[in-house]
DNA sequence: AAAAAAGTTCCATAAAATGGAACTTGAGTT
DNA sequence: AACTCAAGTTCCATTTTATGGAACTTTTTT
């Protein structure tokens, strides 16, 4: 096994609870020889992948890691498109916008942009969800054909809440309407008093798919607010999808889509 | 030498202008054997480091790097960050450097740095100073709009000496002269015969806003001095402001930003 | 001041990296 | 369709590096 898999090992530990780490820290959580998790940091220091804080026994990641995640977004160019779309969108409607992408059955948080409200919903950048729990999610596992979302779902799952799909069946019936409508919509899922909607985009260049969410708290949108975030996601989406020439692009149900007066 | 050190190489080498690298570019830009070049990037790859662009031969920075990467935001605190970049600038120059944040009209001095020469400005952390009548405060003070101004200062306030704004209208005018040029400067106002020249950054996620500040006797320093210090400033608030994404960062006026020859 | 916890260094052994050359793949050309 | 050249991958013996237990040092707590 590669130094070069413990110092990832090490890497994963950092989350948005756990800011910097320690020798102790990494031979509880990796379950690392001692001797191991003292060199191991401080050869990643010397290289500057980490860096010590202040002069204290604790490492966080350095800028060096700071600079080259910035990267990602601009190699993903489908990321930063979406982000700009989804800020421009999260600017007008004023609630929390969010772009996240799939890793197997799990989103992943990229890019968030505030809302101004006083009530707004926070998200956390990194942090992982069950992807059939929540409506970007499920705008990304609607792009899959069904007996891939099956594949994925073999194992069966355990729903967060009353209001989550409770069951496989459940899980492909809502894929189904979100195929239909272009857009995802989950509320109480993963936060209590919460509402999200999401559409999905992908550019088949690169082969990277991404959700545009915007969530608010339930109780403070309107009808006709709720309407006017799903036409605008719907319509930020197919622009990116036209850019790219996304062949499994799900556009809003026409229905929906027409504007308004 | 170990892989991490190759694998810390590969990373070095994206840049905003190079967002994937090819087995070919690593024997160019490192000199690396292609053997070593293709093994590196695909157990990187294997272990997460990188993901390869679609199904082609390009390797890019992968999620987790931008994930561990965001999480640098947030482990260096602000006063943390500023505080290390006014270390290496007073080292740099010679001169005392210090940081500091405002509260309400007053200046708050939270961490200092002493000079090297032998005439050097001595700060005490914790004594609190006018806000108007100092450069940290006016270079704080021009972050906000005017009306906040107007309305902190609706009392009125009695300058300390003939160098600091006289009244209302002198202070706005220099904070005007601030926004635009990038910085703050102060001559003979707390102390007599002490120049100091401030920048401040601030932390939209935390709502932190500081001063980085270096002080010293106007007699002894020239003009190019000067320059460079406020160039070190300068730059050192940018690297702030674009890691926490400070939408109210002042930049240096590029009349004074640019390099010297 | 003692005790406990955290971190570092040492060592022989086990494991992984190295670079040259041979081999394979893939894109473009005739 | 066969050819060509560039790009990428695999193989191998040798050299270099990592490993984990134990002893040691430093720091923190009681």
């Amino acid at each position: 096994m590669s130094i070069l898999s413990a110092a990832v090992d090490v890497l994963r530990c950092f989350s948005s609870t756990r800011h910097d780490v320690t020798v102790t820290d990494l031979v509880s959580l990796l379950g690392m020889p001692k001797s191991n998790a003292s060199r191991l940091l401080r050869a990643m220091r010397d290289e500057g992948l980490l860096e010590t804080v202040g002069d204290s026994k604790r490492y966080r990641p350095s800028l060096l890691l700071n600079q080259v995640g910035h990267i990602y977004r601009f190699a993903a160019s489908l990321i930063d498109r979406a982000d700009s779309v989804i800020g421009r969108i999260s600017d007008e409607v004023g609630h929390t916008g969010y772009i996240s992408v799939r890793r197997g059955t799990d989103i992943v948080g990229v890019t968030a942009h505030p809302g101004r409200h006083a009530l707004r919903v926070v998200t956390s950048i990194g942090d992982r969800i069950a992807a059939f729990a929540s409506s970007t999610g499920r705008a990304l596992l609607a792009r899959l054909p069904e007996d891939e979302v099956r594949r994925l779902y073999a194992g069966g799952f355990v729903p967060p809440s009353d209001t989550a799909p409770q069951d496989l069946d459940e899980l492909l019936a809502r894929l189904a309407v979100t195929r239909r409508e272009g857009y995802a919509e989950s509320h109480d899922e993963a936060v209590r008093g919460v509402r999200a909607i999401s559409v999905s985009v992908g550019d088949p260049t690169t082969g990277d798919e991404v959700a545009l969410c915007i969530s608010f708290p339930a109780a403070t949108v309107t009808p006709e607010e709720r309407l006017a975030i799903i036409r605008s996601l719907g319509e930020g989406a197919a622009e990116i999808a036209a850019l790219t020439r996304d062949p499994l692009f799900i556009p809003l149900h026409p229905s929906i889509a027409e504007t308004a007066p």
